[in-house]
DNA sequence: GGTGAAACTCTGAGTAT
DNA sequence: ATACTCAGAGTTTCACC
């Protein structure tokens, strides 16, 4: 797997090492400095000092395992379609929505939807809960939900 | 924030010492063996140890670093539902999707759409010029597309 | 799961281009 | 502004308990 960058970036261009450097940490995000340096052609100094300015920069946000979720316990995924109130404003939707562990990712929407919510789940049983709750909050008005079946890709 | 982890799991338990590395490495995917062990009252050894385990079992896939998209120049994104042909097998909508690095995620659902797609593109322009590919592509037999506002959580 | 020692890596200061 | 070298501190890795 790579990460497939864009062609260029207005204010604060990349270069190709940062690319490199980048697409190497994707792949394995403990890789030491003196390892990408090799890749890179750089001493491990400077390796790190790149990589400190795209953090400084927050190009970088950080580093963090990658789960199996499945195997963590959360065998039922389902995406949400949240319809809110006239008077709801996405922060009340987010304060709402942050309540529960099981909302994995949350965006609003153009469309007929105002938002759309990720979750996960131990079961079946566990999501419909989960659902039943977030519909009951106030902002939310109604929703709709797809079960997933299957992770194509990401 | 946290890694919130089921109330259990069948075939292989995780023990509390796990769940605390896997929390605390979800923070920080770089944290040393040394600092993790701090937290979780271990040798720096027997953390490596546990995480190798972890690893072989599947449940820690990896490591990688955590990029901002819109920095790095994705700075649209969108959901979209695509409606298979009735002979459109998962394989070949996979083979399809494949081809798009704008394709960041995508999964297979109940309901009325077959599948749900997530992409990102450098701005409107490119985002509609992916799902005017995406359309095109023989599987496909119509698509609605979402475009994200704002990420609220995840 | 712990220990200790060797090999390796990180980090900061100083220096060069 | 970016990269290099060097050396002390810290980390990883391994064999062995």
């Amino acid at each position: 797997m790579s990460v497939h960058l864009p062609p260029d970036l207005a204010g604060a261009p990349l270069d190709d090492t940062d690319r490199l450097l980048i697409e190497h940490l994707s792949r394995d995000g403990r890789a030491s400095y003196a390892e990408i340096g090799l890749l890179v052609n750089l001493s491990a100094t400077a390796v790190r000092r790149r990589i400190d300015r795209l953090r400084a920069r927050g190009v970088v946000r950080g580093f963090t395992v990658v789960l199996d979720p499945a195997l963590l316990g959360w065998r039922t995924e389902a995406f949400v379609e949240v319809y809110c109130r006239a008077r709801t404003s996405p922060e009340e939707l987010l304060a709402s929505l942050r309540q529960f562990p099981e909302v994995v990712a949350a965006w609003t929407v153009t469309g007929d939807p105002d938002a759309l919510v990720h979750l996960r789940a131990s079961d079946t049983r566990h999501l419909e809960a989960v659902i039943e709750r977030i519909r009951k909050e106030p902002g939310v008005q109604r929703s709709r939900s797809s079960v997933v079946l299957s992770r194509l890709i990401g």
